[in-house]
DNA sequence: ATCAAATCAGATATTTTTATCTGATTAAAG
DNA sequence: CTTTAATCAGATAAAAATATCTGATTTGAT
């Protein structure tokens, strides 16, 4: 089973999240954020390069690179994440797994899956990573 | 991406909404539910043994036999085949894959997916399955 | 008795996801 | 210029999820 997003995903959550908390112009490693945040290395690599081609962060190489946010952290929200590694396919799809979807032909729980849906998405939608911040730093303290 | 369930999840509950749409008594093969759910076959029949496994179905080999459920429909609930196939623990996990969780460290979406987590939960646990049996008959149709 | 149609258990295969490895390149610092 | 620490791209490996196969058993109908 999983939890709605993949590793990957949520990794990447976790990753721009602490890049968001933790800027001050600064560069972070791949290897500070695999240690803070407790997912394997390369791993978590191959996910900051993704994201980097998808523009929402920007890199640099060479001794004492790094990694850094491509724009202000006012200006991204977790559904960029989303949307840049697992899709936004879900929030088109049923939870039933019913191939079919529309009105006329709901699935048996339309009603009340529906509305979630939409505010799952609102959720990840409504606010910028940098409103965010300030709980990122107190659940990365207790990692 | 998964869109919260796994595929043997979203089979099984497909599935035992059929077989609550479809029981007056009757048994109901594999292969039907394969058929008319555009579920691989062999892979259904497993899903279904499990289910079975479970108590949740039963079962009768032989010439005409099939599957049923093993309760009235008005006593089960999605959550139960939730429970059997992929357990229960994404409702106590957190979104962004944190390891912990905890009200004195929530993850920086706590405020709203809390209460979101608990609107599916409730989702699955409210209705029996008997209520569902209209809009599952509607919906499987237009498969 | 034989046949046909079904479940059943266990093995196997395929695909996707998760994770790691290898070596190349880059750039700062000594 | 050499060392060091980092990204980078591509290949590979391992694990999990998804799907199929194989042959046995059961049971109703002919
Ligand atoms: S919940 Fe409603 S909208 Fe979503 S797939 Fe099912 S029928 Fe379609
Ligand atoms: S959303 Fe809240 S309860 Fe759920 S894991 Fe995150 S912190 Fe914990």
């Amino acid at each position: 089973m999983t939890v709605i997003f993949s590793k990957k995903c949520e990794y990447g959550m976790q990753a721009i999240l602490y890049l968001a908390a933790r800027e001050k112009g600064t560069l972070v490693s791949a290897d500070e954020i695999s240690k803070v945040l407790k997912i394997p290395r390369e791993f978590v690599s191959k996910i900051l390069q993704s994201l980097r081609d998808s523009g929402l962060i920007s890199s640099s190489k060479g001794k004492s690179g790094g990694f850094s946010l491509a724009k202000p952290a006012s200006r991204i929200k977790l559904i960029d994440v989303v949307a840049a590694i697992d899709g936004l396919e879900m929030f088109d799809s049923c939870v039933l797994g019913f191939q079919e979807c529309s009105p006329t032909h709901p699935c048996p729980v339309h009603n009340t899956w529906g509305p979630l849906r939409t505010q799952t998405y609102d959720m990840l939608t409504s606010e910028t990573i940098d409103k965010l911040k300030e709980k990122t730093l107190h659940k990365i303290s207790s990692l």
